[in-house]
DNA sequence: TTTAAAAACGAACGATGTTCACAAATTGGC
DNA sequence: GCCAATTTGTGAACATCGTTCGTTTTTAAA
């Protein structure tokens, strides 16, 4: 059994009096951890994420770190969370960052498309961290993490939502869910082994031609 | 500079005199060191793909594992270059399992697809390994390596020559290898975080929406 | 048998995640 | 003010990695 970590740094505000002994680490003192961690995250990867180095660049002890966060995977999961939350953040406001009514479905899609291929080329390394902290922890993932995961796919069902081939609700989803994991596999394998030119325009082409099949099919099949 | 890994274990046969000083590392201790890494990496994983656990299975030293292969990473790459070898060995059967004339360029798709999903489900670990040591490597991946994935785009691409959609050998390329990407997307996100209950007819029903949607439109567009 | 050469062996090194006995910091009682 | 009690931060120490290289073992030639 482990103890869960806890330090006064988590709990909201005193309540009554003060406690008895030596004060312990505070919100700034966390905050101070969480910023080295996500400057090394994205500097140097998940290597680069190591307690010592944390500590030295938070002004903190190793042991310090370790009673904020419990261990090193759970300061991942911490700044996977941050990074999806930002990833949908972005796709969103890509969206809406479109003038309202004067584009069709498949041109939304291609600039939700985009922001994901962009948002991996600006964050490879933390966006490489959430892709590989996936599969650490055992009973599948922290549920925080997934519901972030639905929140995009629900913006992907709400843009197709208004074509009539996909009005049944099972389908929208199952819909959503293939096109944005094909999204997923075009980019994370072109930027990975892509020989051309221009990955990113090697990327959207392809993406285009997958995306674009789809949208083309369901309007035939009405 | 490091010196390049070689013993008398990769020489083909003794031309002359047999040298002065101690045998080397035979034939037989390089294949017990790889059949000792295959096990651990199909059994634990790349975690558990460690020095001293191979040389105690293969009966040898850490010292002759690095003689052997250079480091752990340079064996890891001989494994995934294996392991993708069976791979493309894998989707070429299934490929001329079918009857060689009735079945349709979708049909044919799925079964590859089928093969993709089963090869994954059967081989976790070695298939996890290959695609996370594929960013290890600074200056691009193997040339083998690459060669054998370029085998299992060309299987895609003789599978959809014979419509008159993918007649363009460049669009072809790409269509091949978007929808093999797509494909690639849909498995891992579904082996990794689907909630459905059986997470493989999930991917193949995904698969099916895409692959099928591709090859309909390429009907359409003529 | 002795010598010299070649190569496997494994103790040792550096770097990592993690723990825990100790020291430091604070409050309450006098 | 001072001391006891108590809470908690600290960092040396431990376990376990990948990796190296001085030593030992094994062999052929003298």
């Amino acid at each position: 059994m482990k103890t869960s970590p806890s330090s006064n740094a988590t709990k909201p505000a005193p309540p009554g009096k003060k406690p008895r002994g030596r004060p312990g680490l505070t919100e700034q003192d966390r905050e101070a951890a969480l910023q080295a961690a996500r400057a090394l995250l994205a500097a140097e990867g998940l290597e680069g994420l190591q307690a010592r180095a944390i500590a030295r660049k938070a002004g903190l002890s190793v042991g310090s770190i370790y009673k904020l966060f419990g261990d090193i995977d759970a300061l991942v999961r911490i700044l996977n969370l941050e990074t999806h939350t930002e990833f949908s953040a972005h796709h969103r406001a890509a969206l809406d960052a479109l003038a309202s009514g004067d584009t069709d479905v498949e041109a939304r899609l291609l600039v939700l498309a985009r922001a994901y291929l962009d948002f991996v080329l600006a964050n490879g390394a933390r966006w490489d961290a959430v892709l590989r902290g996936s599969r650490r922890v055992e009973g599948g993932r922290p549920a925080d993490y997934v519901r972030s995961e639905d929140g995009l796919f629900a913006i992907v069902e709400s843009v197709i939502a208004e074509m009539p081939g996909f009005s049944d609700p099972a389908l929208r989803a199952r819909a959503a869910r293939a096109m944005w994991a094909s999204v997923h596999g075009i980019v994370s394998l072109t930027l990975a082994n892509s020989r051309a030119a221009d990955p990113a325009a090697d990327a959207m082409a392809q993406i285009e031609l997958i995306l674009g099949a789809v949208i083309r099919d369901a309007g035939h099949a009405q």
